[in-house]
DNA sequence: GTCTATAAAATGATAGAC
DNA sequence: GTCTATCATTTTATAGAC
């Protein structure tokens, strides 16, 4: 019975999906709270209701659970990109990634992405995985950036570099935290400042 | 003889004050490259040239000395501020200010002030000489973005509060760092593009 | 695969001689 | 105040029973 042997190791698999990912979602929230050098392995375990020994069944390391978290947002990231309609001008396209990060990120779900300082950078740059999605992301977002400027809708004066960076930087801005920590706005009109800032500046208009 | 006894109280104290700034030299350099939590004494007391207890003499604990050191960077803000001329525009005050943070950044100097996640946010708050400063600085600040405002300079329509955090966070904005690693701008670049995108934005001007 | 118990290493802080 | 030596704790990771 080669078909219900298949079945019952396909059950066995989906078992150990859900558990990985329900120490994916602890590492996650982890991530976006304290960061990478200040979770624990112990929080991890705990938050997930297991014992540690366990954990490190599924998986080998503190740095490769991270990775693989972050591998994982990232092909959330990928799926908000992709379900972007082909008919929005390519700024709005950029916008609506920015804001889908700054949601994230007040969710409490956005690991700090940007850190120079995060041991857990080095990491990522010998994970394939991530690397690969971060590789996709980064195209598809250059992209974008080129048409917008040649359409005028983003600076032509600005190198291409710069506009992406900023961007990676935006989707993690303490000042969502500084401004929710305030209490004096709700989360939609912190986006919504974060966007204005981040696109148009504060200064004046005429 | 009071003034001779004086003048060697007075010179021991201030050989205590040189070493004293040695310590907060080498906690002020690895606080802008690690950050605090992966900052370890043993490397602060390597890098000063003396062993871990003799630090302990001078500091009581990992978080004073690095409440000291993030004060020290206080006065400097400080002092760049007063040293402001009075002729300036507000909007110009407060990019010079911004513009001397970068540069400090890039420098290696600047400590990772906006952190929600450091451990040592909490040290800082209880830490009345550096609460001190910052709420001079804030005030200051405050005062220039309230006069900017009003002269149009500067968007009316965004809340003060964060024009505020904007400003600090983008004193230490990753992307310096990034635009660094990358190479392929000087500093003085990497400021005039910083400065740039942080007050006009990134869309395109028609 | 899950657990308890423990090894191994790093690190903040201190004791005590000089 | 400076040093060497050490403590106490935390934390990553593993051993080994079930």
């Amino acid at each position: 019975m080669p078909a219900l042997a298949a079945k019952k190791l396909s059950f066995k698999q989906q078992q150990l999906k859900l558990r990985e990912n329900a120490i994916l979602d602890a590492v996650n929230r982890l991530l976006a709270k304290k960061g990478f050098d200040l979770m624990t392995m112990d929080e991890v375990a705990a938050d997930v209701g297991i014992a540690k020994a366990s954990l490190y069944k599924h998986f080998e390391s503190k740095e490769i659970v991270a990775a693989a978290s972050m591998t994982r947002l990232m092909d959330e990231a990928l799926t908000v990109v992709n379900g972007l309609s082909s008919h929005l001008p390519p700024l709005n396209k950029i916008k609506a990634v920015v804001r889908w990060a700054i949601v994230t990120h007040l969710a409490g779900a956005m690991p700090l992405l940007p850190s120079t300082r995060s041991t857990i950078q080095q990491a990522l740059l010998g994970y394939a995985p991530y690397m690969e999605r971060l590789s996709t992301l980064t195209e598809q977002i250059g992209t974008w950036i080129e048409q917008a400027q040649r359409a005028g809708t983003l600076s032509a004066s600005l190198p291409g570099e710069v506009v992406l960076y900023t961007i990676f930087a935006r989707s993690c801005d303490p000042v969502a935290d500084f401004l929710k920590m305030g209490g004096a706005f709700s989360d939609a009109d912190i986006v919504d400042l974060l966007i204005h800032i981040t696109f148009e500046g504060m200064t004046g208009r005429s």
